[in-house]
DNA sequence: GTCGTTTTGTCAACCGGTTGCCATAAATTG
DNA sequence: CAATTTATGGCAACCGGTTGACAAAACGAC
């Protein structure tokens, strides 16, 4: 309007520039508040507090702003208030399946409410998952620990100083996100009751992991429930290579039924036992946990107690923003159901031809 | 040393307090120059300009800081140089496995050079992308587009602005890395053609897929080297869902095998023609691409052209890590070598009994 | 001991917003 | 129409680092 300042042309085609100067996205308020012969301040205002600047310098300043195509700076916002829009999701393992819906529930939720997620994983390791916690904890608003492996206390002292929720896990004193396994699984071992077995197996997680203990104890309420026998066998790493290690195990076990710690075990031992020229569901039964992706991709497809995994990432995520705007709860358990999936790989026992 | 200062003993037990101000983590350089009587900037410096203090000064800062257990504040320290050790990566389709292992790959590379992920995705459109990138573009140093919907000249646009690399996908004068497909589909229409196969179908992926095309000329290019005939097929959603739909497809168009663009078609695909009564690979042939999770648990196991996927994120990575750091190539494409995994969905015709 | 060079540390400006406080203009009230 | 309240915008300090310019100190050579 002023001068004819050599709009942008295209670039010389062919040839991309090294970044910065040229893309210069960077106005600020002080250039909008020059074009709208205002206060740097009251751009500011105009921008964040709405209301608070009459509606007419609000449009002129709207208007500068969209003609500079502004955007604000978030580390200058962040700087004084302290505020990011930003929280982090730690995973135990990234390859690990049952996180893919959790990330993905926290993801969805995060852009919808104008949130940036921070993704980071532990490695299964407690000393990684509180390095990277501290990491995080500098650049985000909150922070959701995902089956975390790290003790009680460290998580308490890290929500101390930020909000934090946890899934899959009860942490005294902090927002939880846990699905209540026992309609799952008493519908699980109903089904194997009403099937005829008599002798389930529990195929246990990694000893860190709080969510597999009470795995254990909802198989045993039910079996005594049931009036069923509930044997627990230990796994390796909660894998599909662990779940063909405890192959031997379980056969030794006498048990005619499986409840594996997780889809992954159960999908293991399952591959491992039908190498051995076992027949699923006929001569033995395997319920997983989880129902993660690709749980139906086996045959017979896999029984498995559903938790809804993304549920879960959404929940925790909502609880985090909503602490984060000064509503919700600050601490207590959120329960999510789970549900039996029954597929092929349970069912009756048939008698050895 | 000084006061007596109620050394933050421990938290009141049982009781979790607000956030903020008693988790006071923030130790200034300003706190640390006092105490160790020096100026400010020299504690900057000491902190991040190695050999630029005296060693005896250094050592002072330092303790001084580990006394404090100072931690930078990244946003004031972003501020001024811009820089925030961080990068993203948006991804088409969270849920979708391809990328699970392309975000470990990214996320541990990241991790290991000191660089936080931040992750997003796109939901499989090319609005939401940009959207995506243009947001993230503002808070991080550089970004890794795996997969990218939106067109060329938004790409090259963005990456104008900071170094961008992108994943499956060539795009010129941007640095890529992508996976040769030729190798591997040779291998698996040489195996095909070795079988005794002599119409091949492919069942193409999404239109605005690049890489869809390009396996789609490397099955036409294999199979006129190996003198079969190549016919496509569409497919809708590059999902089990969309494999199934092409089943009907599939079976009239005559071919005794079938290459599709992804894993997760050549499952639903499987599903759709075993639940038709169909034998695999007795009766037909499935060659998936990618070798996703899971694609080795279904009966037969699957059989598809492995991109090293997890390569690919740690690739990328680096790439722009060097890009970053000033060393490496501005643009070029990095091929990764893509090879035939043998299971059991593929194999010789039987002739009906 | 003097002069030039190199180290080492200090000063002060700056990055780009936010916000408490105050002055002024506008609106309301008596 | 004066007095008072309220709405609006400006000033300036501040968040916590970084960095160029410069001064003081240390060092070496002559």
């Amino acid at each position: 309007m002023t001068e004819p300042k050599t709009p942008d042309t295209a670039p010389p085609a062919g040839s991309v520039r090294k970044h910065g100067r040229d893309g210069k996205s960077n106005a600020t308020i002080y250039d909008i508040a020059k074009m709208a012969g205002v206060n740097a301040s009251t751009v500011s205002r105009a921008l964040s507090k709405p209301g608070r600047v009459s509606s007419k310098t609000q449009k002129l300043i709207e208007d500068a702003a969209a003609r500079l195509n502004y955007q604000v700076n978030p580390f200058a916002r962040a700087l004084p208030t302290g505020k990011t829009n930003t929280f982090g999701l730690i995973v135990a393992d990234i390859t690990n399946p049952t996180f893919f819906d959790i990330i993905r529930g926290a993801e969805t939720t995060a852009t919808g409410r104008d949130y940036t997620l921070v993704l980071a994983e532990s490695a299964e390791s407690p000393e990684t998952e509180l390095t990277a916690a501290r990491r995080l904890m500098a650049t985000v608003d909150g922070l959701i620990l995902a089956s975390p492996r790290m003790d009680d206390d460290n998580i308490r002292a890290l929500a101390q100083d930020k909000p934090v929720v946890v899934i899959n896990r009860e942490v005294a004193g902090v927002p939880c996100v846990v699905p209540d396994v026992n309609k799952g699984i008493s519908e699980a071992v109903r089904s194997l009751a009403a099937n005829g077995h008599t002798r389930i197996a529990y195929v246990a997680g990694p000893p860190q992991s709080w969510m597999s203990e009470r795995r254990w104890e909802g198989v045993q309420a039910a079996c005594e429930w049931s009036r069923l026998e509930a044997v627990r066998l230990e796994s390796g790493k909660p894998t599909v290579d662990g779940g063909r290690q405890t192959a031997r195990d379980v056969r030794a076990s006498g048990a005619t039924a499986v409840l594996t710690y997780n889809d992954l075990i159960a999908i293991g031992l399952m591959q491992e036992l039908q190498a051995a020229g076992m027949v699923v569901p006929d001569q033995i039964s395997i319920v997983g946990f989880d129902d993660i992706f690709g749980a139906d991709f086996t045959t017979p497809p896999l029984t498995t107690v559903r938790s809804p995994l993304g549920e879960c990432g959404e929940a925790a995520a909502t609880r985090l923003l909503d602490l984060l705007h000064g509503s919700g709860e600050p601490a207590g358990t959120l329960s999510v159901e789970t549900e039996l999936v029954l597929r092929g790989s349970s069912g009756r026992i048939l008698p050895a031809k």
